[in-house]
DNA sequence: CTCAGGTATTCGGTGTTGCTAGGTACCAGT
DNA sequence: ACTGGTACCTAGCAACACCGAATACCTGAG
């Protein structure tokens, strides 16, 4: 999808994340399909996996093995309560950012 | 303002600061100093000048010195014709993204 | 029975980016 | 002479997304 585009999504990439996480628990393997449908068609597999790695040991998240039929067990990540305190502070940042940027792109027209 | 910003800001600054050089030239201090104001508080000058120069040398701005009466000289950036459609490339990245992060916000209550 | 292919996770190395923490330089007022 | 505001630059660091490859489990085609 273009270089802008990766680098925007330092820093979002987890927030979206979170957010899907805050919706119902998934795996991995999960997130990236669902992502890809969502159009972010070139976000890379194992880019989730180390992300959902990152937010482990930040204690954001609870996991669970899960055995599947149709592979290796999936490790299944809920959201627990100080993730959710943490998705409350990116939505916070998140709105200041796309207020300041909604003023700069009206006054750029 | 914490370190979910700092992440978020990879990528958006520099859209942020294409679309201020879109609207009138600028040089580096007084756009830190605009950036201030506005609530980006943290954000470091030297992040600034860096990102002026990564801007120059993907050739989306154009330069001139201009003598100053209280320091030294001043680099003025302006945008140019690269650097417009660079910018409206950011504005379809960006639009993409808020798109996505707003049905999540949506849907997450 | 073997082998391709979908499911599912992991890992090492790379490039880009913002921050830290300085430094240099010019000038005005005390 | 010295402080403080203006104005710019730099080297080293940490975080993050990407790339490419490897591993592991299972089913169905040949």
């Amino acid at each position: 999808m273009g270089k802008q585009m990766t680098e925007m999504l330092k820093g979002t990439l987890e927030g979206i994340v979170l957010a899907i996480l805050s919706m119902r628990p998934a795996y991995g393997y999960e997130i990236t399909a669902w992502l890809r449908e969502q159009g972010f068609s070139d976000i890379a597999e194992g880019t989730i996996y180390a992300l959902l790695v990152r937010v482990e040991q930040k204690r954001l998240v609870d996991v669970r093995k899960v055995p599947s039929e149709k592979g290796p067990p999936r490790k299944v990540y809920s959201l627990n309560k100080q993730g959710q305190e943490y998705l409350e502070e990116f939505w916070r940042t998140w709105s200041f950012l796309t207020e300041r940027l909604e003023q700069l792109h009206e006054g750029g027209k």
